[in-house]
DNA sequence: TTTTCATTGTGTACGATTAACATAAAGAAA
DNA sequence: TTTCTTTATGTTAATCGTACACAATGAAAA
């Protein structure tokens, strides 16, 4: 059985199984190395790139569905993850160029309705934790810097985007630190994820001063040692205030 | 024929011509006497209310879908129109009670497929503006206080909530009064609507300085008369420096 | 061993914004 | 003419945001 007969009854099952006509694509932030990351899939045997995704099972819920996908791919449960747009533009991408670079079997067509509408999620997640899975469809995965993405098919890049303009506009009220952080971390780490979402600095004292006044941080009797300079103490997240704090709305952060 | 049959061979259509389980629904909202209001439609031959809705055709934008619901119940174009959340629950709310109350044809099942996803869409609109039609599936459309609701079939009473919610986080930073007023206003008009949304009174004096310190507002010579008390100024947006505004998030307003 | 130097932790001062509060003017009704 | 409710506007104190300075740390360089 060839990859491109695979693929064709791949999709044959799913359109048995599934709701037809809609998908779900997985925006996955993680932080790494001052830079905010993005979790991307090769598409197989070619150099095209894309985001994790999937299909809803006709019993199975959306929510559980992107649960499920973002479950595969990085081994991580009980994530932050939130529905942010739902791209159903008729003519969302150019099919046959996406098809020809995915290099998609022409007898495909058929099998699956001439549009599909696609539901944004993005996840947050602690990059240390995730262990990366590429999907029957792709060959290799890998974390891309959001400020340098690769080739993408479909409209993946706009996808990205907007979801990138949701989580900045969310920074605002939502909590990001603990989703995306390790358990312990040090003040200027967390400053240098705010500074890598918000894509500008912040003046380190001002944000010492709010980040501790949210008393969402517990400071450990730990340093992060090891490198030249004075060496930061670490913290971790208050559990219990960080949820106070986030139902009254007191993660304001600009 | 009998409005049961027309019923299903409507329903036949639909799945004929529109993309299969997935529907759309639009929480319309609108003021007037100092209530903010929602705009729904009776089922035929019930008392059971529900949203404006509809499915989306093969060749059609989901977004187009909803400008055209939209117009089709109100007569208006061009309005603030928002994806809010896609209601995507295996079992988003009790069929079989639901199609009792709607007196729904039994042979009707098999048309259409077990579940529907739905994607949730606001819409705020000049209540004096409005031209209220019913659709196919209705013989009324009214509007109702958002406080007191009729019986509401699907799950439309919690779809009318999450919008709810959802406006009242827009609110600051995005701009509801050039939507939902209509053109000449006085400023108390203005707060009773802001009150209205938030569902909490607000100071006259702190109002009154936040808004018109936005310069988003033109005063005009004419005042509101025939009530007793102080005659108010009317007033027009400054459709420039409302643009301006929005573009810079300058309309936070809590 | 001493010096260097980037980084961390803390504090202060000023301006802007918010929230609380009072009073005079308007205008129809009594 | 008086009454009474609503509108318009001003003041003050508290809070918050922003800009800015300096001492402590600790490995690396000299």
């Amino acid at each position: 059985m060839t990859y491109s007969d695979k693929l064709i009854s791949y999709y044959k099952i799913i359109a048995n199984d599934c709701v037809l006509g809609v998908s779900l694509d997985c925006v996955i932030f993680g932080f790494h190395d001052t830079r905010l990351k993005v979790f991307l899939l090769r598409w197989k045997e070619t150099d095209e790139w894309c985001l994790p995704g999937g299909f809803i099972y006709k019993t199975e819920s959306v929510d559980d569905a992107a649960s499920r996908v973002l479950y595969e791919r990085t081994g991580l449960n009980q994530l932050f993850l939130q529905q942010f747009h739902l791209f159903g533009d008729a003519n969302r991408y150019d099919r046959d160029d996406t098809w020809q670079r995915q290099k998609m079997p022409m007898p495909f067509s058929g099998a699956w309705p001439d549009r599909t509408i696609s539901m944004g999620y993005y996840a947050l997640v602690d990059y240390t934790k995730v262990t990366p899975t590429a999907d029957f469809l792709s060959d290799a995965c890998d974390w891309f810097d959001v400020g340098e993405l690769p080739s993408l098919l479909y409209d993946h890049c706009r996808i990205i985007n907007v979801a990138l303009q949701t989580l900045r506009l969310q920074l605002n009220w939502q909590p990001i630190g603990l989703n995306l952080m390790p358990e312990k971390f040090t003040i200027p780490e967390l400053q240098r994820l705010y500074e890598a979402v918000l894509g500008r600095p912040l003046d380190s004292r001002n944000f010492h001063k709010k980040i501790t006044g949210l008393s969402i941080l517990t400071r450990l009797d730990e340093r992060r040692t090891g490198k030249a300079h004075k060496s930061p103490y670490l913290y971790q997240f208050d559990q219990l205030n960080y949820q106070k704090a986030l139902i009254n709305g007191n993660l304001i952060f600009v």
